[in-house]
DNA sequence: TATTGTTATACTCTATAACTATA
DNA sequence: TATAGTTATAGAGTATAACAATA
């Protein structure tokens, strides 16, 4: 089965992990998986993750992108592999986090005066008022999947989710 | 800067996604980041997701593999299409996995009497025995998870996890 | 025309290992 | 020797689009 490589679509929407719904399909068995905590947490995080890249697609925003600014923003001067290491990814999956979010405009490295092996990360001021937008987007995004619970509820999934692993 | 080709590792470790700990790091501060249940969420799964790793090692199984194997028990005389809906992927992802079921030896494709275009799925005898394996150990995995919370707190667990998204 | 399985292509996230420049 | 950043390579998971065979 061979097909046409110049017929290739141009506008294609991006394709990201966890384009599913998260929900069970009627009529099919899921056997053991109905039981597991963790099937279960995946499912929600699957959700829950459909609706951040519909809340982040006008930013090109993913979780580790967001999570890199967020950390970068509070942490001045931080280097390279002091943010691998605050996300808990390898360095070179902080250099592509980066890359990608320089290639964006959100985020500058900067030469560091006491280490010329060193850059320092930080956000630009085009990444900052990014940011300010995003941070909103993202808080609306967070009170809208918990939206079912209660202030309580919350707080109790937190403590739950804390003690899990 | 170049490296020599053929200087490239034999026994890598497969690259799977998910290494970190999920941990946050003292003396980093993680901003708005604390605040967001789908943080919240995404560190527990990180967490869990290792442990899940480190479980089904042996076995070359990933939360997907493991999804479409119970999936394909539990549901007889299943289609790869009404695989994929079930699991909520795309069909041609829904391809690879069985591919790689198939390579494993786990899972059959039986030319469907009824359409001449389908094949029904089902579990070889070794994917049954191996099942019988995995499962005990992925619900080891699950109790260990979920150990430090009590039996009333998991059920709470679920009811809020389902709340979600 | 529509569906089934497949392939081609592309992108994200992650890893390990080796390399260069510097400490 | 050790560390910081980078690059090369690899693999899993996901997607869309097109295709051949069949319904």
């Amino acid at each position: 089965m061979s097909r046409k490589p110049s017929s290739r679509p141009q506008h294609r929407r991006p394709a990201q992990r966890g384009e599913s719904t998260g929900a069970q399909v009627p009529g099919v068995e899921y056997g053991l998986l109905e039981d597991l905590m963790g099937y279960a947490l995946r499912r929600a995080q699957i959700r829950i993750y459909q609706d951040f890249l519909d809340t982040m697609e006008s930013w090109s925003i993913t979780p580790p992108r967001f999570s890199a600014m967020i950390i970068i923003d509070n942490n001045a001067g931080m280097k390279l592999t002091e943010l691998a290491a605050a996300m808990g990814i390898a360095r070179s999956g902080a250099v592509e986090v980066v890359n990608s979010l320089e290639k964006l405009g959100f985020v500058s490295r900067t030469d560091s005066e006491v280490d010329k092996r060193a850059h320092v990360l930080a956000l630009t001021s085009v990444g900052k008022k990014a940011l300010t937008g995003i941070a909103q987007a993202i808080q609306a995004h967070d009170a809208r999947i918990s939206a079912r619970l209660t202030t309580a509820e919350q707080t109790e999934l937190r403590r739950l989710l804390g003690l899990l692993g």
